[in-house]
DNA sequence: TACTTACTGAAAAGGAATTTCAATTTCAAT
DNA sequence: ATTGAAATTGAAATTCCTTTTCAGTAAGTA
């Protein structure tokens, strides 16, 4: 299971297992949706109530350290964080319900160097982004 | 003058044209890259002194309602604000200096409809922001 | 089982944005 | 020009979110 895997993933960069840590990595992989901090901290309390709000802003830094989480960028915020898939992929987000979908497949070469022609920059990044509606909000 | 188009569009919506305004319109105006609110706040002080940080974000939440400047997402964070360029455009940032570049003819249709038919989703809208290096700081 | 040290939650501190408020300025109506 | 109502101002206070501090606790190796 992949919590076991996020588990493993600090357990080999020098971090301990604790309850904090496994509450708030199960409740990021349950949701569906980017949730923020406060939202992680709400959510996890439930299964583990003496957690604190400070171990979630310190094991969110620590999974986005590792690459495991990323930062979900919306109109209404850029606090909200999000299970990485493994891949270069990009987001696709429900405007309705938050879900959030992930697409690979973006072959933006000849944009790109069709862009670094024009405007003499050399391009090393790309961020892209698709929002609507999700199949049951539609 | 384009500063003019900016206060005319205010004093269209009711709003009225003041120092303070003027001096937050002209410095973003001038701007090659995205300015912060205290960085709008350094820069229009030494035009007008006794602007206050206050009239920054008033001015700022305007200027944003009224669609003349637009957020700017990155890494770093996301509450910098840069002029809008007319039609539906796309960001190009210069990782070194900041340097903000527009470009436009971003032809995603093909991309877009085959996420749609893959993920089941109603796409409207995307966002797409390339990151490099610019002419003068390669 | 013992022991080192990372980790914890609570409280305090810090930083950014918003609200409050009395004084000032804008600008339409004289 | 002058007036006066109402929008706008800057400073201070407040709120909200995040980070730091700290003494107690728990993880996991020896």
């Amino acid at each position: 299971m992949m919590t076991d895997t996020w588990l493993n993933q600090l357990k080999e960069n020098g971090y301990r297992l604790t309850e904090a840590r496994r509450a708030v990595i199960a409740t990021i992989q349950n949701s569906i949706r980017a949730l923020t901090p406060v939202e992680v901290f709400d959510l996890a309390r439930k299964k583990y109530s003496a957690l604190g709000l400070v171990s979630v802003y310190r094991t969110l830094e620590k999974l986005e350290e590792l690459h495991l989480i990323q930062r979900v960028h919306q109109p209404q915020g850029c606090q909200a964080f999000i299970a990485e898939s493994g891949e270069h992929e990009h987001l696709l987000l429900c405007q309705n319900c938050g879900r959030v979908t992930f697409f690979e497949g973006d072959d933006l070469d000849a944009l790109i160097s069709s862009i670094s022609k024009k405007t003499g920059y050399q391009i090393h990044e790309h961020w892209l982004q698709l929002f609507g509606l999700c199949q049951s909000c539609q």
